[in-house]
DNA sequence: CTGAAAGCGCTAACAT
DNA sequence: ATGTTAGCGCTTTCAG
């Protein structure tokens, strides 16, 4: 109803409303917000009082503005439906939530190209940090992070040239193990299967090559798709070994859900095992302690990861001393009734 | 090196730095971003060279601050883990971002008040829409929701009193559906197994009973546990019920991960599925189809849940008329080999 | 412990 | 097609 001219505004209660209800300057207001101890007791019940009353709630674009601080980070993943990932966001969720910090939560659909939108797109949100997935970038991506200067954790694999910190575990000793456990069963005609063979899963697929050639084993056995992982590509899988390599007698799967859709389909041949054939998996997904038989895989720290990449970015963000840039939390072959 | 008691800003890349550069007008820069058609081409050439090579990236706290438009949404899901909400994520994500807007999840543990404290911090972020899961909600965040007046959408189940838009099954029929089916197949011995028995959850056990009384039957074989679901859980709950009621003939779990671990759980005890015990799952998940026998289960519309509620949400956004405030995308039981 | 003034980086509104 | 001015809602800086 006042001048022409005027900028409309959101509508909503502001600071300033509930300072000029309560009768004080805004920084007041904002200081019993933000530090509380900062303003007398009785002022903060008034005020306090009646921004519940009046439902006010922040404007946090306003205040990132003005402090260039949004109490926010960046959380990129390959996918969501990968069950992988699920404790990584669970982990760093809960860190940086005890801290303040809100994520974002993005997913690539494992493309660079789709990270590096979502890059630009958190960047704009003025995010404080970023944790990525794995350490394959555009270069794109990577100028747009050096330029924001901001703390970055690269997570899930170890970066050799790491952006900031790499929290992660080393995939290809993990491959390699998993395939010496089953070298050690005393198996020789062992095959690779993968899907939506990432780098990661490329990393495992150098590790399974790697003891197999110590071992003077043939690495021949070996079936990769691009396609994403599923159940029913490890059906498949399965089936396209068995018939190609009869006398195939360990399969080792890049993921659990292949390996179990590769068990289901053993049960549906009446291929017993692992009496005839020994199948191991990667992740110790759930799924893997309840399959009848049980799946033998390498058990991976994902929470753990998720934990103390977030944990490693705090440091970052409030300018600790980085202790390392390569921190490699391990892993476990995780030894059940399939192999 | 100018004036004393100046603020220090982020030190990124400003419109004003390009505007300077170029020797044009912020706001000239500001169009050539967003309505490029009204900035002549040689200007807009210009300007998005200088774009490039300063590797200018826009901050959204202030574009939203400015025009009371942040472009985000917020989604708001039980659980990460739950793969049933992977599917609805991604359909929003999808149709959200083809009209330029950034989708923000939020994840609630299945916790109301988790989900209150959620909405407050999205509400923070001035995001102009929200997407929840269900419709349990906390009167607290009902009034924020209220107050912020923005479009919302509840979906998965259909609310009777929606806050905006509710899109989603009769969770009630499709229980009571699959059980008939049941009953329809000549089992007369049902059992209902349920975790984590959200309001969705309760709706299906609520099928159940309807469709049991309605053909005299007991609906005494009931167990039910608040703790998460699992396949795990599945298997615990098979043993109870095959110790309790071994004249059990068939077993309705309240979702596919359960009757997954009821099923291995029958594989370990030689019982044989449907044979000696018919298993039924609920919302067709991946594994369904891969286990052998294949799970039946009933099929949920999830991706086209999320699909729809951003369509809903954009036609409430964009302020078009709402054609219903109840959207029923049904659901199908899916006949497989466990029942 | 409280406040006044200035400004964060952008866009809406009104020019030309 | 381009520019000027004001202001979004908050926090920083400096003063008291």
């Amino acid at each position: 109803m006042s001048s022409q001219r005027r900028r409309k505004g959101s509508g909503r209660v502001t600071l300033a409303d509930i300072a000029a209800k309560v009768g004080v300057s805004k920084i007041t207001v904002s200081r019993a917000i933000r530090t509380p101890d900062k303003v007398s007791e009785s002022l903060r019940l008034k005020i306090q009082r009646c921004i519940d009353e009046q439902g006010y709630i922040p404007n946090r674009a306003a205040g990132a503005l003005a402090s260039s601080h949004s109490q926010t980070i960046a959380l990129l993943v390959p996918s969501f439906s990968n069950t992988v990932f699920t404790e990584v966001v669970k982990g760093v969720d809960e860190v940086m939530l005890s801290e303040g910090y809100q994520v974002l939560i993005g997913h690539s659909g494992y493309s660079t190209l789709e990270e590096e939108r979502l890059i630009e797109t958190f960047l704009q949100y003025a995010v404080d940090g970023v944790i990525l997935s794995g350490s394959q970038h555009t270069e794109r991506a990577r100028r747009m992070l050096t330029q924001a200067n901001i703390p970055v954790v690269e997570m899930m694999e170890l970066a050799d040239n790491p952006l900031g910190v790499s929290v992660g575990f080393d995939q290809v000793q993990a491959g390699k193990a998993v395939t010496e456990y089953l070298i050690g069963k005393g198996h020789k005609t062992i095959g690779f299967a993968g899907a939506r063979m990432d780098h990661r899963a490329q990393q495992r697929l150098r590790g399974w090559r790697e003891a197999m050639w110590q071992a003077g084993l043939s690495d021949d056995l070996l079936i990769t798709s691009q396609a994403p992982s599923s159940y029913a590509m490890g059906a498949n899988l399965l089936a396209e070994f068995v018939q190609r390599w009869p006398d195939l007698d360990a399969l080792f799967l890049c993921n659990d859900d292949l390996a179990a859709g590769a068990l289901f389909e053993c049960q549906r041949r009446n291929i017993r095992v692992p009496h005839d054939l020994a199948v191991i998996g990667f992740n110790d997904l759930p799924i893997a302690a309840s399959t009848a038989p049980s799946l033998t895989t390498v058990a991976t720290p994902r929470y753990e990861v998720g934990v103390r990449s977030a944990k490693e970015l705090l440091r970052m963000l409030n300018e600790e001393e980085v202790s390392e840039s390569r921190i490699d939390l391990g892993f476990e072959v995780k030894a059940r009734e399939s192999a």
